[in-house]
Formats: structure tokens, sequence, C-alpha cells
DNA sequence: TCTGGGGTCCTAGGACCC
DNA sequence: TCTGGGGTCCTAGGACCC
């Protein structure tokens, strides 16, 4: 039975002046497909795109068992005439951004994931463009027209629907779910299904003998928060009953940006590592400068030697994106991790920047005391009069206060 | 399954503020 | 000077996704 709550909740759904339509696009196998576009004699055979670790695989390495993230040598164990390719991401950079092209041109309203799928809101769309079926139709015919890659497409009523439709449909296949079926194409579906149900999730939910979402959907909510925490508990009880109010969000920022870089347990030292956390700070902020923007959170990223992850953060006074500054920091907390790290052995170090604004504001963070405030006061006052009231902004007076300040064009 | 690299979001305790 | 409620930010860890 479902409970009360949630059947008031999708009464008020159904009373929207018209149902939202998603559909969600996703290229199969997608470094492969590009791999045998563009080397016809790898067309119909088993392919792999990496080397030590494998980042895709065509649908005929699949049929074999290889899987994204095994080892190389998994695969070929697996799959002895795999064919393994060096990546070329230039190559699929483009094609992705040709893929979005089409994406546009079905609805203005799409918000990417990831280089290889995006949801689409088609809403309203169908007297002028069809059915749901005829405008993903179309769309994958397009694609694979004018890219030459296989696009998979799911549709229902919540991008979880549109989501779950799309990955029941592949390889190369076409899902729509029709208004008023979703809890009985999502019933049968094993919990794994659900976004947000990883490994560890779906362990928990197994051994309180709970294997399909129809099962999920049947629970009382409350139990499901004593198991899981209240946003994960609450989150999948409310997808397993297709109830998932997140608009499209065109034009998502990026939160952070990071990179790291993996070696073999015992080969670094000190000073190696220090190699290691300039070469990846530089990749970090360099991207940051590419796409104009500066981060106030610097976290050094480490990966133990029993696979177990750690981090050490500091959330800086000014935002930045030189790399002087980032390394400096990254630095200081690698120093102070470097006892722990000496005792555990390491195998990972990487370097993230989050908290990210553009570049166009100078953002300061004043540590200050309620006896200074009339001086920060006073200080706004006169860059407002110089510069217009629009210059300084001033963040609520709770926590950490921020005065942020445009940059000025001259 | 002995495991790469890029991300997102949530939790929980402590510090700090009104 | 003490106490409580409500709230944000910082930090560290963890699950999850592609």
């Amino acid at each position: 039975m479902m409970s009360a709550s949630v059947r008031e909740e999708q009464h008020r759904g159904w009373s929207q002046p018209s149902t939202p339509r998603f559909l969600h696009a996703d290229l199969d196998a997608f470094y492969a497909s590009v791999e045998q576009r563009d080397h016809p004699e790898l067309r119909g055979k088993p392919i792999a795109v990496g080397g030590g670790v494998i980042l895709a695989a065509s649908y005929e390495a699949r049929a074999f068992g290889v899987k994204t993230a095994m080892t190389g040598r998994q695969a070929r164990a697996l799959c002895p005439q795999l064919i393994t390719v060096d990546p070329r991401m230039e190559a699929y950079t483009e094609a992705s951004r040709r893929v979005f092209d089409a994406f546009a041109d079905c609805s203005p309203n799409v918000e990417g994931l990831s280089i290889d799928e995006a949801f689409i809101d088609i809403s309203g769309l169908g007297r002028i463009a069809g059915p749901d079926a005829t405008i993903a139709g179309n769309l994958r015919r397009r694609v694979l027209e004018d890219v030459g890659l296989p696009l998979s497409v799911g549709g229902g009523s919540t991008k979880f629907l549109a989501k779950v439709a799309s990955a029941v449909a592949k390889p190369n296949g076409v899902l729509i779910v029709p208004d008023g079926g979703e809890l009985d194409f999502l019933a049968p579906l094993p919990v794994g299904r659900l976004w947000g149900v990883g490994p560890v999730t779906e362990e928990a939910l197994r051994s309180a003998g709970v294997n399909t979402v129809g099962e999920v959907a049947e629970l009382a909510p409350e139990l499901l928060v004593a198991k899981l925490g209240p946003a994960a508990g609450r989150h999948i009880h409310r997808l397993a009953n297709n109830l998932d109010p997140r608009p499209i969000e065109v034009g998502r920022r990026r939160r952070s940006i990071g990179s790291q870089r993996s070696f073999p347990v015992g080969t670094i030292d000190r000073s190696g590592a220090q190699e290691i956390l300039l070469e990846v700070t530089d990749r970090v902020t360099r991207r940051l400068r590419t796409g104009e923007r500066i981060g106030r959170t610097v976290t050094i990223r480490l990966r133990y030697a029993d696979y177990r992850a750690g981090t050490r953060s500091r959330t800086l006074i000014e935002a930045t994106n030189a790399t002087a500054a980032v390394l400096e920091t990254a630095t200081e907390l690698l120093d102070e991790a470097w006892a722990d790290v000496s005792e555990r052995g390491l195998t990972r170090l990487g370097i993230a920047v989050s908290g990210l604004t553009d570049d166009t504001a100078l953002q300061l963070t004043l540590p200050f005391t309620k006896h200074d405030r009339h001086r920060l006061d006073e200080a706004v006052d006169q860059i407002r009069d110089r510069f217009g009231l629009d210059a300084v902004t001033r963040a609520p007076l709770v926590g950490r206060p921020t005065i942020e300040m445009p940059l000025l064009p001259d």
C-alpha cells in the first residue's frame, strides 16, 4: 500500500495544468562507439578504450563480461581477442559537442549530466513535435545521421523515470513510460536501479529483505530513514513512488575542479609527493583560469595503501586560481598529513578546489567581531559612494560575513 | 572486483554568531 | 554573567555516479 502522504503528493502532481515530460538521452558505450565510427575495421568487434584501466567497452566486449573500470589484465582474461585503443579525448569532446547541438535543437531546456548524457524537457512540445516516442525517434535518427553514434532514449513524467527508462532501453533503443504506467514499470526492477542506491545501500536493503523497487515503494518511509539516514531514506522512497519534482536545470556550473594521480604503494617519498602535488595543482589552476573561475577551499585527496580514502582541506580568506597560492596551502596540508601518510602508505594523491565563483568578483571573507561591525559598515558605505550602490554586496551577518565587490571594467 | 580519474551530494561535530 | 534556540560555516569522511 502507498502511504497517505504519498497518495496526497501524487494527487497534487496530477492536478498540475500539464504533465511534465522528460527525455533522458544517453550515448551507448560512448568512447568505444566513437572509435568504431572512426575505424570501420573495429566495427562488430570486442574493443575497449584505455590501456591499464578500461574506460569504455563496446557491446561486443561487454558480451564477454568486460566492463568499465576493470584493469586491462582482467579484461583480457575474460576476452583474449579484445582490441584495446588509446583514448582520444579531443575526438570525444567534439562528438559530444555535436550531440548536444542536436539536443539543443530538440528543446531549449537541456541539462547536461556528463559528456555523454543529458535530460531534455519536452513538456508541451507534443502539439508541435508529436508524441514523445516520435520526438525520441527523431532525436535518435538525427544523432545517428549527423554524428554517427547510437543513442538510447528514455522518457517519462519525471527525470528519474526517464533515466531508468533509458537504462532499460539500452543498447540503441527507446522506451517511453506511458502516463499512469509508472509504478507498474518501476515495481519489478531491482533496487539498484534507484538513483543513489549503490553497492552499500543495496546490501543494506537486501539484508532487510527488500529487493525490488516495488518493495521499497510500499515500505514505511520511517523505516528507510532509520536504516539509511534522513536524506537518503526519504529520497529513495520518493523515487520508488516516482515522486521526483526536480526540474531541468539549464546551465549548471561545476562546483569543484580536481585532479589526481595514482602510483604503486611505497614508491613515493615526500619530495616525490611534492612533485605530484605541483603537477596536479598546475593542472587544476590552469583549468580554473581557462574557465575564469576562482575557488576558496583547497582539499588534498589521499588514498592509503589499504585503499581507504582521506582528505585534508582548508578554506582560504580570498578565492584564487593562482598556482602558487593553491600549492602553498596544499603543501601545508600535506605536511600536516605526512606522519599519517608515512604510517599508512600512499597510493594516490590529488587536489580539488571547491567553493567556486566567477573570476569577475573580488570576494573577501573577513573574520571580525561585533565591535568591528561599524567599521565594516563605514567601509561598505564608502565603496558604495564611490562606485555605486551595486558595487558591494554583503552576505547576511551570520556565520562568517563576506563582502563581494565586482571588478570594475577599468 | 585488488581498483582510474572526473565529479556530486550528504552527514556530523565543533566553532561561532544573533 | 549565564542559558537556550536557531542558524551558518568549516572540516573530514563516505556513498554514489559516469
